[in-house]
DNA sequence: GCGCCCTAATAGTGTTACCAATGAATCGCC
DNA sequence: GGCGATTCATTGGTAACACTATTAGGGCGC
C-alpha cells in the first residue's frame, strides 16, 4: 500500500514490529525497553537496534538515556501527525479512534482548502478536475465501488494540493487513509449516494468558475455528511 | 523554546546542522550526501552520521541508497507536519512562506476546535479558559506584550487540547511557532486591538456555556482576521 | 535512626574495523 | 553500435571496545 513501509533495510523492519506494538500501548507509558533485549529479540546487531531507536525517538513515542534504557512516552507527547504512527495506529485497537481524529481534521481542512484552489487554481488544474467529477459521477452510477474509491481519492487529493498550501496538501496521505478506512469498515454505501455525487459537482464546478465561497460551501456539505455518518456509526456501536 | 533541540546526543547535532541546511533548500533535489562526507565533515564516526540519516530518512527528507549515496528529496516529499521540520524551515529563508502555510492551517482548524470544545470540554477546563480569558485582558490593558503574547499561546493551546481531538492537539506547537513568529516579524499591533479582545472574550464565554456554533463563529472571526492582516504584510512586501 | 555523600553497577554513547550486498558506470565482446 | 559482464564506490550490517551519564544503594556522620 504506502511506499513507506519499506522493509528492505533491518532497522525498517524491527520499527515495522516495534513501532505498531507502541502505537497499540502494549507498552504502559514509561515501559523500559533496553537496547540489548531489542537487538536480542529481533535477532539483530545492537546498531540496527539503535537506528531503529533513534527514528522512535524522533517520533516522539520514546527517549532513550543513559542508565535508564528506553522509556515509551505517553501518547500525549506522540508526533501525531507522522503518517508513519497514524499508519501503525489505524493497523491496531485504536483505529476507530484514529480515523474519528483524522476525519474530523479532514473535516476541519477540506473545505477551506476548497476555497483556496478556486482562487488559486492553474486553468489547467481546474480543466483536470472537471473532467475528474465526470468520471466520478459516471462510475458512480456504473456501480463500481473500488474503482469510485480511487476516483474519490484523487478528486480529494487534487484539491488538496491545487489549495497552493503545502500543510494542505501534505494530508493527502491522511485522506486516502480515511477513504479506503471507511470502506474497509462498510461505512460507505453500497452505491454512491446521488446527493454526494451533486456535491461533488458543485465543488468542480465552483473551483472551476474560481468561486471560493460556493466550493467551501459545497465541500462542507460533503464533510460534515461524512462526519455526522461517522458519529451515526459509533453510537450505533455503544448502543 | 522547544525541548526537542536537544543538543545533548552527537547525532542531535549533526542533525541541528544538516536538517536546516536541507530545509533551507541549500542541496537541490538529487544532491548527494555520502556518509563519509558528512561524517568526515562533522568530525563525527560514520555510525553517528548513519543516525542521523535514519531519522532524515524518516522524515523523507532524503532517501539512502547503497551506492548511490544519500539522496536529498524534493519538498514536495517532505513530512511538511513534522514539528522538527517547521522549526529548521522557519529558520532559514523561507520563513515567511512556512509562516503563511501555518496561519492558514491554523486559520482552518482553530474554529473547528472552538466548537469542539464548546461540546466536549470538562467544565474545569472550561472555567480555566475564563479565568485565563480575563487575565488576558488584563494584560492586554497593561500593554505588556510579552506576558500577553504568553497568555494568549496558552489560550489558543487550551481549545486546541480541550478539542478532544488529538490532532487538533498536535497543533499546539505550530500555532505557537506562529504566534511567537508573528511577534517577532511585528506583525502584531503595538497593543491588541480592543476588538481582538472582545472576539477572545466571546470565544470564552461561548466556550464556557456550551455554545459551539457561537464559538466557531467567534474563533472565524479571529482567525480570519490574523490571515487577512498576514496577506496584507505580504502585499506591502511586494509592493 | 535519619539524611547526606560516595561508590559501583548499569545502561546508553561513540568509535573503530571489518565484511556483505547492492547497483551504477564502465569496459569489452559480439 | 548495442548489450551483457565486470568493477568498485557506497551503504547495510556485525562485533568489540572504551567512555560517560545516571541511579541505586551502601557507608558515613550527625
Amino acid at each position: 500500500m504506502s511506499a513507506a513501509a519499506d522493509h528492505r533495510t533491518l532497522h525498517n523492519r524491527v520499527l515495522a514490529e516495534v513501532g505498531p506494538a507502541i502505537a497499540a500501548g502494549e507498552y504502559e507509558p514509561g515501559a523500559v525497553l533496553t537496547l540489548d533485549r531489542l537487538a536480542q529479540s529481533y535477532g539483530v546487531s545492537r546498531t540496527v537496534a539503535r537506528e531503529a531507536v533513534r527514528v522512535l525517538e524522533s517520533m516522539h513515542l520514546v527517549v532513550s538515556r543513559p542508565r535508564t534504557g528506553v522509556r515509551v512516552r505517553p501518547p500525549e507527547e506522540w508526533s501525531v501527525h507522522d503518517p508513519q504512527l497514524i499508519r501503525w495506529r489505524l493497523a491496531g485497537p485504536g483505529r476507530m479512534g484514529q480515523l474519528r481524529s483524522l476525519t474530523e481534521l479532514r473535516a476541519a481542512v477540506e473545505p477551506p482548502a476548497a476555497a483556496f484552489a478556486a482562487r488559486r487554481a492553474a486553468p489547467a488544474d481546474r480543466e483536470f478536475l472537471l473532467e475528474l467529477n465526470e468520471r466520478m459521477v459516471a462510475t458512480g452510477r456504473s456501480g463500481d465501488l473500488e474503482a469510485f474509491l480511487r476516483l474519490d481519492i484523487e478528486f480529494h487529493r487534487s484539491i488538496l494540493e491545487m489549495s497552493g498550501n503545502e500543510m494542505f496538501a501534505g494530508l493527502t496521505g491522511v485522506v486516502s487513509e480515511v477513504l479506503t478506512g471507511r470502506t474497509e469498515y462498510d461505512l460507505m454505501p453500497r452505491r454512491p449516494r446521488p446527493e454526494a455525487l451533486r456535491l461533488h459537482t458543485h465543488v468542480a464546478d465552483a473551483i472551476g468558475g474560481g468561486l471560493a465561497d460556493v466550493a467551501q460551501a459545497a465541500m462542507r456539505a460533503i464533510v460534515d455528511e461524512v462526519v455526522a455518518a461517522l458519529e451515526d456509526e459509533e453510537a450505533a456501536d455503544c448502543g
